[in-house]
DNA sequence: GTCTATATACAGATAGAC
DNA sequence: GTCTATCTGTATATAGAC
């Protein structure tokens, strides 16, 4: 931990040029050198600060994770209790893939899902710092429609999974893998609204 | 290519060991040299047969695409045409998930992922000897049932997205992020029911 | 606290014997 | 066609000057 006032600068830069050096080469091929030549200053800075290799890139995730949570104003807050429901969720799936399919964040995707094996506790706290805090939300948002009489939804988190997995799967399914967002011809908020309209037709209450 | 019957072998012998330590490690921790160690025989060998170690890795995930062509009889065919919709889905479920959770295929889904800015044809050859074809015949399958008027579905390839999107998501991200696949306290079975009956909620006919 | 220079190790790839 | 031995580059990590 550095001391000084430009030790705290260093080290931030330090930071976001790691971000940046693991995302694009992911976390094998990227090498400490390139980090402190983008940055200038030296290697043993990154090793006085940070540890090793791993230590830095531990760092550099959390680091994004407190962003991820800092800057995420998800959707659904805010919204009128008696706003039509169909256009919160779609305002909502369009906000989640809006963010998932940012390309840092499918870069940082990728070198978490990578490197699970041996960071378990960062899938975690990137877990903690994203999808969970978009899912309580949801889910708190669904029952109260339900609870409402709007909707029939016994189990809402389980529920919020479902609507999530329905929007967010195949675009960032596609985007992780390397291919274009949608296919030719599909259009992505035609899917999302399709998306939408099986999960209240399945929460309809049964008349 | 080997010309011998033994260099077949050799072959053979040097894609499955590479499959173990590409997936144990990842594309960039694993060593040629490793792989030669399991299988006995020289580097030189390797160097032979594919090249280069993107080549080597190459051809493995090729052969293990083919491999999972060949090994998938995917659910839904083969199903009586009468038979109980929603037991027909939780069969078809139980199976998907049973494939992609299977502990090899969650390494090769890891390890695609990571290397699928580098080697995109891979991904796209997965996508295609995976997803695709289960795509395929669960599309087909609700187009059927679509055209007999027994479900609303007028565009059986997206409701097939959806539905495998349901199913497959919340274990599959769970796993490849090294969670354990459902939290403590929720029953999988369970989980792929209320999917099920979401989707066929969601595609019936309105009345 | 920060830099330069270096130790140490190991990877991918190849040359040449058999 | 296959092996042994080796070349060459590059990575992590550190020792010691300023």
């Amino acid at each position: 931990m550095p001391a000084t006032r430009r030790g705290e600068l260093r080290r931030a830069a330090l930071l976001d040029a790691a971000r940046d050096v693991f995302l694009e080469q992911g976390y094998a091929r990227a090498s400490i050198d390139e980090v402190v030549q983008r940055v200038g200053g030296s290697k043993a800075t990154v090793y006085q600060y940070f540890g090793s290799k791993e230590g830095l890139f531990g760092e550099m995730i959390a680091h994004q994770c407190q962003q991820l949570i800092d800057s995420a104003e998800f959707p659904g807050r805010g919204s009128a209790p008696g706003a039509d429901i169909e256009q919160v969720l779609l305002q909502f799936a369009r906000r989640v893939v809006q963010l998932f399919l940012a390309p840092g964040r499918i870069a940082m995707h990728r070198a978490m899902i990578a490197e699970a094996g041996r960071f378990p506790e960062l899938a975690e706290r990137f877990y903690e710092a994203g999808p969970k805090r978009g899912l309580a939300l949801l889910s708190g948002y669904l029952r109260g429609q339900h609870e409402a009489g709007v909707l029939d939804c016994p189990k809402p988190d389980w529920s919020a999974v479902q609507l999530m997995n329905l929007v967010r799967t195949y675009p960032m399914f596609r985007a992780l893998h390397g291919m274009q967002p949608m296919p030719e011809g599909d259009d992505l908020d035609e899917f999302l609204q399709h998306a939408v309209r099986l999960f209240l037709n399945g929460c309809r209450i049964q008349g």
